[in-house]
DNA sequence: TCAATGTATATGACGCGTCATTGAATGACA
DNA sequence: TGTCATTCAATGACGCGTCATATACATTGA
């Protein structure tokens, strides 16, 4: 039987499905425009930045976003092949792999920044 | 310059996509699994039970969901296949479609709803 | 009544994410 | 030290969504 909490749990669901579609489809379109990258090689580049210091591995970057460790993977893959990111195996553990910025990403990275914190805003109020 | 309120924006942008991606990884995976249907073939499924006596056209569709017009055929291609959903030519517009559920359509939407129902409840609180 | 334009859906090429699997390195423990 | 299980990351097959178009029908207005 549907219950009102039920229809309100519909309603709750269909909002969440709006904002995180509509914002996503804003940021992607505009990131792609502007920088050529999508909205999912911005995240890896922004986790990436911001875990600068203490030297970034995949592993840790599959927890900090809902993608899938293949996904993350790949994206980095186009990451690398875009020249903005590079790989460097790990010597205490040969199985990992840090992640850096090379100059370029460094530089993509704060001009997109901008542009997707704006567009936060403006989508999420 | 990254102020507070990015770090804010960032964070609540971040918890958004958690929380979709849980969730709709959750009900995807349960609804495949029981019903063997995907997520967006139940909630079309559910958009053309609601609208059960206005019947359905695609087009209203369309606007009910953040679905391209595009996925949408496509879901409903594979609804239709699976028999759970008719298209029935509209006499009125001949390039407009009516959406039915076959009895089938009716009795795995009402199964599925309840699923549905409760893994909202659980995911979203 | 006949363009020209607009609208409702379908379709094909394509990119990306997922799942399952693989390969390589590590750890655990007898 | 030698197995056996575990962990990190990469890869290939596959399904789905998107974009750009196509197709069919409708509407407008001269």
């Amino acid at each position: 039987m549907a219950t009102t909490r039920d229809r309100q749990l519909v309603e709750q669901w269909r909002s969440i499905q709006n904002s995180y579609f509509r914002t996503a489809g804003a940021i992607d379109r505009a990131l792609e425009a502007k920088f050529d990258i999508g909205l999912n090689e911005f995240e890896i580049l922004d986790l990436v930045a911001e875990s600068e210091e203490s030297a970034c591995r995949m592993k840790a970057l599959g927890e900090r976003t809902p993608m899938t460790q293949s996904a993350v993977s790949k994206v980095v893959d186009r990451l690398e092949k875009a020249g903005l990111v590079s790989r460097q195996t790990c010597v205490d553990d040969r199985r990992s792999l840090f992640l850096e910025l090379t100059e370029a990403g460094r530089a993509l990275h704060s001009s997109a920044a901008v542009e997707h914190r704006a567009l936060l805003k403006e989508n999420l109020g």
